[in-house]
DNA sequence: CACTATCTGTTGACTAAGCAACAAATGTTG
DNA sequence: CAACATTTGTTGCTTAGTCAACAGATAGTG
């Protein structure tokens, strides 16, 4: 497989990842979630050194001393770990924030928006070893991965207080997200950028407009 | 159950603990060793703040995310959990020390009994916290484990070279490795003990008659 | 004392993980 | 090109882990 598969509509929870057979809700059987968070803790470190490409479902689950064939049970290939592994890290920090986008209030979307530019940050540094020594750019994998769970963020929130204009939820949610993504990574590319702190407020007010078309 | 049950013959092996049916030889399974591993590491975390004997066998499955049937599927109780898990950190300690006793030398010996008392001594630290605030003691049932573990490296080393007293390897590391444990913890307990460095090979000249009887 | 509660082991039915083997696709080397 | 090796998904069978429920032991409370 060459190319990654499309992101799946519904958001790739990091306990429940996009899969082919099962519908949504978090699993409770504490072999599942065990073979999941040691699957993705696993790939986090292998990042560290290793380039996302470059490395086969077999070198993951040797590492993580879990069956192949288990693995694919999980996760149909090694992006959707990877979109389910970042989606995992973005969620826990914007928890630890206490950051719950509802659609309506701002400061919330500036809160997703702070965290993606730090999340950038950290990722960027921890796998400064082998992956891009001199651009500041992550692994496209990653970074479609980082955009599809802000746009279910956003999407979750649009749904809870639709605004009236004619654009779809989905609409809205894929231009606010690739939008907030593009700007931070044009923002952490930049030579001597501001801290993140000042830069999101700008962004912030950059898409705004976006998910309140009308106002 | 109010006393711990008697240290078994066989060593207790941090992936193949005392049990009831399995004979010897570590497990291959990678579930097996996942959960033991996970066990003894939730209980080593209970224990900086946690007193062992206030521990029950739900709580530390409750903790590492395991299910309390499987707990009795490898450990016969607690105890042999603890037992377990103090082996297998002395073992790591010691082997990242490179120390194996063969039973005839001297060097060997000295490495394990230095070995106990800085292992004593961090285990004290780690568990300043709750288990015993003011005598410089560790709970009576990691005391018989360390004991345990010392003992079967002894019992090992004697059966490769067996003296040619008339004394039982088994006699000769019980007495030995209680002389160990006992000395190490009389310095540990003394106010302004020497590092143990120095104490080691008092320690050591002290205990080679036992294993040495006739020389 | 009786009542309640918790802990300890154990059992049997169900489910996830391991394992070996497979076919197919993709590289890689001569 | 051909031969070889690696990777990818998939499949049946076996084994370990989960879960609910059980009986017995221990301990606290009115």
């Amino acid at each position: 497989m060459a190319l990654p598969p499309a992101i799946s509509e519904d958001f790739p929870s990091p306990s429940e990842p996009r899969m082919a057979s099962p519908e949504g809700g978090e699993s409770q059987d504490p072999r599942v979630r065990r073979t999941r968070q040691i699957l993705q803790q696993t790939l986090a470190e292998l990042l560290r050194t290793r380039e996302f490409e470059s490395l086969s479902v077999h070198e993951i689950t040797d590492a993580a001393g879990v069956n192949r064939a288990t693995f694919y049970a999980h996760y149909p290939d090694k992006f959707a770990l990877l979109e389910c592994m970042v989606a995992g890290r973005l969620h826990a920090l914007l928890e630890g924030r206490g950051v719950v986008f509802d659609g309506s209030c701002s400061m919330a979307l500036q809160g997703i928006v702070l965290g993606v530019c730090d999340f950038l940050t950290q990722s960027l540094r921890q796998g400064a070893g082998a992956k891009c020594p001199k651009a500041n750019q992550l692994p496209p994998h990653m970074e479609s991965a980082i955009i599809a769970v802000v746009r279910g963020m956003l999407l979750d929130g649009i749904r809870k207080h639709p605004p009236e204009g004619e654009y779809s939820p989905e609409l809205l949610a894929s231009t606010a997200s690739w939008a907030i993504y593009g700007a931070a990574r044009e923002w952490l590319q930049t030579p001597d950028h501001p801290p993140s702190e000042e830069v999101a407020p700008a962004i912030q007010r950059l898409v705004v407009p976006i998910l309140h078309p009308e106002g």
